[in-house]
DNA sequence: TTGAAAGCGCTAACAT
DNA sequence: ATGTTAGCGCTTTCAA
């Protein structure tokens, strides 16, 4: 029962008897077939259990129909997995499938892309990672168009849709100080990734023009662990912070419980706390943390168009964070 | 700069003089070309940035490497990502790519994978849904196998893995009563699907062996926001309950926040929380949350393994929870 | 409105 | 070890 191969547009025409490429014309809209030879095509096919190939028509046609998505540690900063959601659901919308590629620690986008190139992608969207300019220029040169999310493209032609990390940790910074808090230390994120970078610039910039300092910095890698580890660190200082900003809000809800469970310390009475990205654990009351909210919507719909209707030059969108005030700060 | 169409075999070999399919096995290591005719087409290749079309490839060997993966809810219950994130992982290592439908509510599964069919998948694994006999049989017999995700294939010859829900649930039951709690209450997942049936189902034979009957039991739909709901529910009648069971590890987040930060209740000393699923937000100090966990890595490596080697007959492989004792009960 | 013929880029069978 | 030939299932001319 199993193995019978599928049926072909022309096994379709030889029940139906037409010839293939009628039967081809029939499944679409736009083509001229009589209604009467569409209907009996159409039934054929049910009969048959006929379903177009996807493939054959995309050595023809050069259109895939499939983006190719490129994401490393999904789950880490339980970030991803929304836009993931919302990127695969935006992209059906236009009829579009997604191609999912989970890299690896260690493991080279630049390797992957050619791979993912070769099952045609009609686009690349590529999220927490960046790939080399001589590759993405590859793509584009043959005409599949590159978004980088939350990256920007260094001198590549990818396009790129970022939340703009520096202005909204600014904004975090202005609040804090108005709020009063005099001792503020940032638990930063990847030491070498550009997202971690504009974030600690920015908050560094918003303190600066309160004429404020931060008060100490410790590195986490956009893990709950990382914000326990690093809130311990900075609580066993001389000169304790009265207000902790962490680059991602996993690890201010690691630094949350650390402060509450293990210091026995009330935020934020005695320790204020704030976060970066709003995902849905920051809304739970036992946190209810202050934080960034970084318009997921937006960006994966101006991802989406930027593939479906690429720029001819490379083009950057900027999309404003929110400032959310709960609890924690 | 743009749409210079990408070079083929054809390109290759005329750039380095050798017939095309000589390129075509440049590239395949198990076919018999010489080291010097090899690297001649290599560097050609190289120079052009010729990347085999695994589109054509697909055609001719009926092999796409492409594994049809479709969800629903993908970010509701914080487990599907989890999931998402270790099936790409595994199936990647075996140089198979996913192509990723993310089910809309309402969205009939049925009307999906014949698309997902054309593009020709090598196997279909569907998770949170289930589809008709009818279309997987129709799957199955043109030679695709389809591996249900934790649910069971009620007379299809969809293979199925499935973490052993009732098995588990009774074990909860008999900790339950074993710990000398009382009056225990269940939150329900959604109500009419499979997986909530079998928790529930386990969970009252569990009591049952014990004498014991349910307090009371409210639906829920595997989010947050129904476990604190529900536990209002509960806590709000005549008898109370001194346990409550979830069935999913999100809902019983949702509870614990609502008997602490809403009801000022201590757990587990007022009222034990008991939780399915093991997400990562279950071992947070903050919740400590004792629960039932997936073997998911087990899970998703025999579901791609299934797909795989797929047996003739209609495989169900059920595997075993373990009870994951902290502190909320 | 429909059919005939060509061909997308590749692999597989056969011949050399 | 390499070249020749054929053809996967479809869309796209071009004719009729």
């Amino acid at each position: 029962m199993a193995n019978e191969k599928p049926a072909t547009s022309k096994d379709v025409a030889k029940l139906a008897g037409v010839s293939q490429p009628t039967v081809s014309r029939a499944f679409d809209p736009d083509s001229p077939v009589s209604p009467a030879t569409r209907a009996k095509i159409l039934e054929a096919a049910q009969s048959l259990g006929y379903q177009p190939n996807a493939i054959a028509r995309t050595l023809l046609t050069k259109q895939s129909n499939i983006v190719g998505v490129v994401m490393a540690n999904v789950t880490g900063s339980m970030f991803y997995p929304q836009v993931i959601e919302q990127l695969t659901a935006v992209l059906q919308s236009h009829n579009k499938q997604s191609l999912l590629f989970n890299l690896q620690p260690d493991q080279p986008v630049d390797d992957i892309l050619p791979q993912l190139m070769g099952y045609q992608v009609d686009g690349l969207i590529i999220a927490s990672t960046t790939p080399s300019t001589e590759v993405v220029n590859e793509c584009i040169r043959i005409g599949t168009p590159v978004v980088l999310f939350n990256r920007v493209a260094h001198g590549s032609q990818a396009h790129a849709v970022c939340c703009d990390h520096e202005a909204a940790t600014r904004q975090v910074a202005h609040y804090l100080v108005n709020q009063g808090y005099q001792n503020i230390a940032f638990i930063g994120g990847i030491e070498n990734t550009e997202t971690n970078r504009l974030r600690e610039r920015g908050f560094l910039a918003g303190l600066a023009e309160h004429n404020q300092q931060l008060l100490a910095k410790v590195d986490g890698n956009y893990t709950y662990a990382a914000g326990q580890l690093g809130t311990r660190r900075l609580m066993a200082q001389a000169t304790k912070p009265d207000a902790i900003f962490c680059a991602a809000d996993i690890m201010a809800l690691g630094a949350m419980d650390t402060l509450k469970n293990e210091l026995g310390l009330q935020v934020p009475q005695d320790v204020a706390v704030f976060g970066f990205d709003d995902i849905p654990s920051a809304k739970w009351p036992a946190y209810n943390l202050s934080t960034i909210s970084q318009p997921i919507e937006l960006m994966v719909k101006t991802a989406v168009s930027l593939i479906l209707n690429p720029p001819l030059e490379s083009t950057i969108r900027q999309l404003q964070g929110e400032l959310i005030i709960r609890g924690s700060a």
